[in-house]
RNA sequence: GACUGCAUAGCUCAGUUGGCUAGAGCGCUACAUUGACAUUGUAGAGGUCAGAAGUUCGAAUCUUCUUGCGGUCACCA
């Protein structure tokens, strides 16, 4: 073994024996499935720390799983990403020079040119992927765009259709006029801005005066709104105003809404149902009321006012017929007041403007409609999965971890709209809807004669046309779970795989994709898509700020891996990681764990080598040793420990309790106290074999590299036969071991010797005489005499039944014990003196505490009992100690 | 505005049903150097657990309030 770990050595190659050797495909394992969805990477680029995270996060315990015994199936996959990757693509074009992709290149060299970006990114991701060690199935290896996931988009929408749950319908939508398409709610960032908040009347013989900040979109109010109980107002309830408001003539109808805040602002609101999904809505209610408002469209598909303007606004953009409204209600004095305000505004999260709301007909669905033969609603089987589980079902139950993100679910819900799925982009799925040739648009809505929706286009195709829109991406990704495993057909592995175990996934996903997992599948199949969802942060860089392209702190994991490896680089993300909080990524940190991964390799080094001089190899397979010495029988029962920890914190999802608590036992209890003790004790080849072997596969889900690579140089010196430690079985708890207190005392005798040491300056090289006093531990200490006498560095060490304090010493009691440590010549008693009179001072006021808490009647008549026995044992081991010292110090 | 999260050592963070004289890593100080590892070892300094009140035998942990910082959703007149 070299002397330091080089990973460029061993990764590419081991993970090549992983992929050959055929175990990340279920089909060649045993047991009982469990199985893990990759969350499709979208092939807008490249892969970022992120997924660094999350690929280790689905590593580790894909690969616990495949050790526990599991038949487990992590299967990959990247997203088309509608919009997100034709957005790339055409910044990518413009940039380069086109001024409209779209207009230049068409519907199908566009999408061409989209095809090959999408190929050469997901062929960089799947590579990366790989990199980072990911045991995933690429038999299986899936995409949403392709065949098979486009049948299972096309099957569900069709069913939806049918069910009347998805539908066409003219609405208020969210408009990018940059991307010349809708996007959902979800979709929007919302931004801070400062705006001009005017407060005007439409002309001087409306009496009521009203604010807005976009002017511009007044041209298209048709109503005015005020609250019923405002006495202000009330008599103007039902009079409809014709005016004339800048150049255009408008009727205003006065209604009243229990929305409208008589507080806030003038207590009065210019309804513009067209721009406005909230004036949408009255404008909806009035019309079921039978006392209908009207709605004027005045801004266009292109950002410009209609023809409805008039002449003098028509194509105008919106902010230039801003400024000319504003400039006219100042001229003509009906412009009462103009303010800074902040305003948040929702923007488009792809295409980055502001969006537009404007009335369109598109594909919508129903969250609230009632589900034919079910009795509720999307919206409530989305709640029902994740509170009680469907139909009341615990097995039917979508558990969240941390429990905190499911009142943000709930909320999301309860304030969730129709979703509007239709985009008006090219990259996608493309909407299973035709419409007959002969017909015109508005016609084919009416007529229901003229729309095929269907699995397959229709056979006579030269008679229609199909829909021109795309779907909502995250309606294909929702089907994710299952659409993998082969649904619609009904497959052996949506039998064997469905429902999912675990799935981890980002916060920021949470509604867009588990959400519409959940929809999904409740809706489908009467089932869920996964049974735990473990949400984890974002990593953040070392000031807490986000990585982003624009702020330039991007960190690539590929660059990471080339400088400190794959492992250091996992050890390094998952470390410090709680479950929904967000952690941070620097450079420090990955040297860090590249320290550790190379510590454990010079374990493993060390003990070959020790063992090799004992005569002996190492091999993979070794029973429980027999513990010899104090020594043994401590690191064993320390592992037996360290196991049933790490088995915990993984089935709780505590990742990084689990590694620290590995790396702990690993660079503390094992190199740094049991190796030594092993340069000093023989005969450990045994322990120490049966220790390399537990703790590399205790380790192997984290640092799957370097454990194999170590396991794969047992070969070298042993007639093992080839195996991998990826599919060994993980190690389990088999005793139950007392925890060994008798070391903790050696350890603590020998580092407070180290400490008199260092306190008197002591030339580490030099040798000194310790005497302990050691009542009935006599006998254990001299069995353990050589080992303190060599990590502390002792010339002489005297042990008695009891000893008095030698002449020229420094004392310290110990676990029961005495320990004089002999400087002759050196010592300084005031020095000493005030340091014990200190630890007498804490003692007494520890057992003080101690004492009042025993006598306490309501401390020892409401405290478990276990409880109680603790503070008695402290309070006799304090009156000990304390009785000692104060010997001690009177001796001085 | 509604809901929600956080505040613990210089820094980054643990601390899972309330029961340690509150922990780790990094950093810092001092010392050590030729066979596992300087990608190291040994020892050490450093915290009124944001503040206040309450519940309890007992609070870093539960409740309420205050302060400071995030997040999500809504309002966008």
């Amino acid at each position: 073994m070299e002397k330091a770990y080089e990973p460029k050595i061993y990764e590419d190659d081991i993970y090549k024996l992983w992929e050959e050797s055929g175990f990340f495909n279920p089909d060649n394992l045993s047991g009982e499935p469990y199985a893990i969805m990759m969350p499709p990477p979208n092939v807008t680029g490249v892969l970022h720390l992120g997924h660094a995270l999350e690929n280790s996060l689905m590593d580790i315990m894909a690969r616990y799983q495949r050790m526990q015994g599991k038949k487990v199936l992590l299967l990959p996959g990247t997203d088309h990403a509608a919009v997100a990757t034709q957005a790339r693509v055409e910044k990518n074009l413009v940039e380069a020079g086109m001024k409209n992709p779209r207009e230049e290149l068409g519907r199908e060299g566009l999408l061409k040119k989209i095809r090959e970006y999408s190929e050469q990114s997901k062929a960089t991701i799947l590579k990366q992927i790989r990199k980072m060690g990911t045991s995933a199935d690429w038999s299986r290896l899936a995409y949403t765009f392709d065949e098979e996931r486009s049948k299972a988009v096309n099957t569900t929408f069709v069913k939806m259709y049918n069910d009347g749950l998805i539908y066409r319908g003219f609405k208020v939508v969210n408009w990018s006029v940059k991307g010349q398409s809708t996007c959902s709610d979800d979709e929007l960032v919302y931004i801070d801005r400062e705006a001009k908040l005017y407060t005007f009347k439409y002309s001087k013989d409306f009496p009521i005066t009203i604010a807005t900040t976009r002017p511009e979109t007044k041209l298209g109010d048709t109503a005015v709104a005020v609250n019923p109980n405002d006495k202000r107002y009330k008599k103007f309830i039902g009079k409809v105003f014709p005016v004339n408001f800048c150049g255009v003539d408008l009727k205003l109808k006065i209604i009243a809404d229990e929305h409208v805040e008589m507080e806030f602002g003038t207590g009065a609101l210019g309804v513009t149902p067209a721009h406005s999904g909230v004036d949408f809505e009255m404008y909806e209610k009035k019309k079921v009321e039978g006392d209908p408002i009207e709605l004027i469209q005045v801004i266009d598909e292109k950002g410009k006012m209609t023809l409805q303007t008039g002449k003098e606004f028509v194509d105008k953009t919106v902010l230039e017929a801003r400024d000319l409204v504003v400039e006219k209600l100042r001229a003509e004095g009906l412009m009462e007041k103009e303010e800074e305000i902040e305003q948040n505004v929702g923007t488009s999260d792809r295409f980055g403007d502001v969006v537009e709301a404007i009335p369109m007909t598109q594909w919508f669905i129903d969250v609230n409609k009632e589900i034919p033969g079910r009795g509720k609603s999307l919206k409530a089987l989305m709640k029902e999965a994740v509170s009680s589980g469907l139909d009341n079902d615990k097995n039917k139950k979508v558990t969240i971890t941390p429990d905190n993100f499911v009142n943000i679910y709930f909320n999301w819900i309860d304030n969730l709209r129709d979703w509007c799925i239709s985009r008006q982009i090219w990259w996608g799925h493309q909407i299973p809807v035709w419409y007959r040739k002969v017909e015109s648009r508005k016609s084919k809505v009416e007529s229901i004669e003229d729309i095929y929706v269907g699995v397959e286009e229709p056979k006579d195709i030269e008679n229609w046309t199909q829909d021109s829109d795309t779907l909502d991406t995250w309606f294909s990704s929702g089907l994710w779970t299952f659409s993998t495993l082969g649904w619609p057909n009904d497959t052996a592995d949506f039998k064997t795989f469905h429902p999912t175990n675990w799935m981890q996934m980002g916060h920021e996903i949470l509604f867009f994709w588990m959400a519409r997992m959940i929809l999904f599948s409740g809706y489908l199949f009467d089932g869920i898509p996964f049974k735990d969802v473990y949400i984890h942060g974002i990593l953040r860089d070392k000031d807490g700020k986000k990585f982003s392209k624009s702020s330039g702190n991007g960190i690539d994991p590929l660059d990471i891996i080339e400088n400190y490896g794959t492992d250091a680089l996992r050890w390094s993300v998952l470390s410090g990681i709680t479950p929904g909080n967000d952690s941070r990524f620097y450079t420090e940190k990955v040297e860090g764990s590249r320290n550790l991964v190379n510590k454990l390799w010079n374990v493993a080094r060390f003990i070959e080598m020790t063992i090799v001089e004992a005569g002996g190899k190492l091999v993979r397979e070794c029973k429980m040793p027999k513990a010899k010495t104090l020594a043994d029988t401590w690191i064993l029962s320390r592992l037996n420990k360290i196991i049933k920890d790490v088995v915990d914190n993984i089935d709780n999802y505590q990742f990084s309790q689990a590694a620290e608590v590995l790396r702990d036992f690993t660079w503390n209890d094992l190199a740094d106290w049991y190796l030594e003790i092993a340069k000093i004790e023989t005969d450990k080849s045994e322990v120490l074999n049966y220790i390399l072997n537990t703790v590399l596969k205790l380790w192997h889900p984290f640092m799957p590299f370097v454990t194999e690579a170590i396991w794969s140089s047992y070969a070298k010196t042993s007639d093992d036969k080839q195996e991998l430690l990826m599919v060994e079985k993980f190690p389990e708890v088999n005793v139950e071991w007392q925890e060994v207190i008798d070391f903790s005392m050696l350890q603590n005798i020998i580092i407070n010797i180290r400490s008199v040491r260092g306190d008197y300056k002591i030339d580490p090289a030099k040798k000194i005489n310790v005497t302990i006093s050691a009542g009935d531990k006599k006998e254990l200490l001299e069995e353990n005499a050589e080992i303190i006498k060599r990590l502390a560095r002792l010339e002489n060490l005297q042990i008695n039944q009891s000893a008095n304090k030698p002449n020229d010493s420094v004392s310290f009691v110990e676990g029961g014990v005495e320990v004089f440590v002999e400087l002759s010549g050196v010592v300084d008693f005031a020095k000493e003196k005030e340091k014990l009179g200190k630890e007498i001072e804490q003692l007494t006021k520890y057992i003080s505490g101690l004492e009042g808490k025993l006598n306490n009647p309501g401390f020892v008549s409401s405290a478990p009992e276990s409880i109680i026995n603790q503070e008695k044992e402290k309070l006799i081991e304090a009156q000990e100690k304390l009785e000692k010292t104060n010997k001690q110090f009177q001796a001085i």
